[in-house]
DNA sequence: AATAACGTCAACCGCTCCGCA
DNA sequence: TTGCGGAGCGGTTGACGTTAT
């Protein structure tokens, strides 16, 4: 694939932002949006990349970004998210409201790695452990006889592939078998009680089919969230 | 006071993903 | 189905500030 030349080959500036630069981004974007990064710096007549520019909106020029230190909950989120999702800083910060994926993973490699480093002198709680979802989440037989209704299962085609987990996986395998991991429910669990706003009932899978087939783990790791969220979980999660 | 060591964080780089023709 | 281009992601860098010696 042919790549488009890099800024310093096109003439263009790098490095840290002025003020005057930040306030043209700004106003252009208020007026116009953002429909197209590439164009972007040459319409609103800025000698940077799309890219710098996006990168400068998203982390920095944002009106929804949240300044000041990291609270002690919201530390404890990521140390949560963490384990559950791996170094996926975009996943991470969607469950943070105004904190950017750049800055969860500064926190994390600055403050909350050596944090849990000094907790846990064990070389293996040093990064994610492979898991099964069950493990993971620490999930027991007590979940669904306290649930008054059930739930099914995110739908995935199976030919579907995950390359989410290529690199810094948190487990072994792309695909899990259902049926080893859902061996604990039973099938009294009705299909719709789960489904939110981002997952609609028709993406979900009957409990009896969910058995016999592989799903996507990414996409298991987001129904593993939801429904801990739902559940109140066996850990303290966060409400969000 | 000087400077070395360390910590922080904004920004860049290179890769993959995804939509479209 | 394939190739292209734009967008987004995670890893890394380097400038700058702070602390220790």
């Amino acid at each position: 694939m042919v790549r488009s030349p890099c800024c310093d080959k096109m003439g263009l500036k790098k490095g840290p932002w002025t003020p005057e630069e930040d306030r043209i981004l700004v106003s252009y974007i208020q007026q116009h949006g953002h429909p197209n990064w590439r164009a972007l710096p040459k319409q609103a007549g800025l000698l940077r990349c799309g890219k710098s520019c996006r990168l400068r909106w998203t982390n920095y020029l944002r009106p929804d970004i949240k300044r000041g230190n990291f609270t002690r909950e919201e530390e404890e989120t990521i140390v949560k998210l963490h384990e559950l999702l791996g170094n996926r800083w975009s996943a991470i910060a969607a469950r943070l409201p105004g904190r950017t994926d750049n800055e969860i993973k500064n926190v994390w490699h600055t403050h909350l790695k050596k944090k849990l480093k000094t907790h846990h002198h064990s070389p293996s709680n040093l990064k994610p452990q492979p898991i099964t979802l069950s493990k993971a989440l620490n999930l027991d037989h007590t979940l669904h006889r306290q649930s008054p209704s059930g739930f099914g299962f995110p739908l995935v085609s199976p030919q579907t592939s995950s390359s989410e987990f290529s690199s810094n996986a948190t487990v072994k395998d792309e695909r899990m078998d259902a049926s080893e991991t859902f061996a604990w429910m039973d099938e009294s669990f009705r299909l719709e009680e789960f489904s939110d706003e981002k997952s609609r009932t028709d993406d979900w899978l009957p409990l009896s089919k969910a058995r016999s087939c592989s799903f996507n783990v990414d996409d298991g790791m987001e129904f593993w969230y939801n429904l801990l969220i739902k559940t109140g979980g066996p850990q303290e999660l966060p409400e969000f």
